[in-house]
DNA sequence: GACTGGCATTCACGTGTGTGAAATTCTGGT
DNA sequence: ACCAGAATTTCACACACGTGAATGCCAGTC
């Protein structure tokens, strides 16, 4: 049950139970596992299908022919690994795992009948679509701009903020499954420094992490250090007589 | 006339004469132009058309408080900022010029008659913003994994092969109207240090630049240099035979 | 033909971050 | 409860790149 989309997408638009029962249709067709550190699609790979993480974390990332390896996105649950990848004929970058995932294959035809159906349903995959673009020019800002310790704040401010979008934290604090190398392939910084990094803002009080679970205990200071502005995640919301005017167009 | 647009297009559709048609009727209703250095839009206001660069060049671009820019992307000619953005409110970035500009403003609604009415083109307009995205993973790449100068080298093989792609090149050279700083804003390095790659790379041989002008003698050697995989602008051409299977589809 | 302002270039010096490796702590499996 | 492998932490050292400022160059402009 694709709860998690659902209630991301409730960020944004307001779903009828009708556009809800069709997500869960969609999702329920076919689900396949992964264990952790497996690629789900890898570069060259035809995709056929949109895959949507149930459960889980993974990431999109890049490989370099000398081995230096970029995480480019994290997917947390209730992340779609590209609505619309069908366009392209093969993948330029490889999608992996971080945890073991559960994630539902949901099939182009499938996609097209939902969308069709329910122009709350396309609206609302509109704005995950952008805000994904958003996320990901963000990310140019952080790796061409920040300091290691903004980068890393700025990616913990990120996920903690998605991460609560989609119910998955409790107060103040979240699982965060990632290796501290991880971490590094993200930011663009070495595990040692990524690890420096953390030290300091434990020392300073902004966060508190042990084993995986981080907690921010004041959630605007980290913001502050980390010159974390809400913005380009986009998080207001249409009332509920919001009117989808022109949500079934082809191209906006 | 978006020439540019329909060369750019036609890298990966077929277009009809109609089609073309469209999208010069599309491009004609309303010109506007900029000097150099003007914001064509900025963080925060509402967009409300699509622009469609006809002559000239832009930036996608955001400022930190305190002062640091970091260039997002780089509009050449053809290029169309965000088909789309009307889903979100306001804009989280800011769109400015580079050189002088003559843009042409669409309307949404002649976005959605131009896409209902004509497949083909919805489905090029698909994989454009598909490679746009993908341009902008490359770029999270370029900041995060590649040294000083593998990250202009790489910067300046993409913007040839675009140029090259709507027919702005003359040879092994193209035009290239950005300062050195403007260089270090979109890869993140101090002016200092563009200036010294690209003393480093003149020096190799790799390019030559001298004013606004770009030469790359051996293109294949610095995409070597610089680690570049042409895979990600997907540039392979449907046949003429292409059907537009699905093209109609609402979201993909 | 001098003046101005924007760029490019160069310099000296500082530092944030990388490297390689070793030591330590954690984690999960049996 | 123990072990093996992973992950984290620490160390010493190197260097890519940043900083601030001065200099030089060129293209417009009156």
């Amino acid at each position: 049950m694709p709860q998690h989309l659902i209630r991301k997408l409730e960020q944004f638009a307001c779903l009828a139970p009708a556009d809800k029962r069709a997500l869960e249709d969609a999702a329920a067709r076919k689900v396949r596992l992964f264990g952790p550190h497996q690629d789900i699609i890898g570069e060259g790979d035809e995709p056929e299908h949109v895959n949507l993480i149930l459960e889980g974390w993974a990431c999109r990332y890049k490989q370099l022919e000398d081995g230096r390896r970029q995480i480019i996105s994290f997917f947390l649950p209730g992340d779609l690994c590209d609505p619309h990848v069908f366009v392209l004929r093969e993948m330029d970058h490889s999608i992996g795992t971080i945890t073991p995932v559960r994630l539902a294959e949901i099939h182009r035809d499938q996609i097209l009948h939902v969308t069709e159906e329910h122009p709350r349903i396309t609206q609302a995959l509109w704005w995950e679509m952008l805000v994904t673009a958003a996320i990901q020019r963000e990310w140019t800002v952080n790796l061409g701009q920040r300091t290691g310790r903004e980068r890393i704040g700025h990616l913990l401010c990120e996920l903690f903020i998605r991460l609560r979008g989609v119910g998955l934290t409790e107060g103040d604090s979240c699982l965060l499954p990632v290796t501290q190398v991880d971490l590094g392939d993200a930011t663009g910084l070495s595990n040692v420094h990524v690890n420096r990094v953390l030290q300091e803002l434990r020392a300073s009080g902004l966060i508190v992490l042990r084993g995986k679970r981080l907690t921010i205990p004041d959630l605007e200071a980290l913001q502050r250090v980390a010159l974390f502005n809400l913005n380009y995640l986009h998080l207001y919301r249409e009332g509920p007589d919001f009117d989808a005017n022109g949500s079934d167009q082809p191209l906006a």
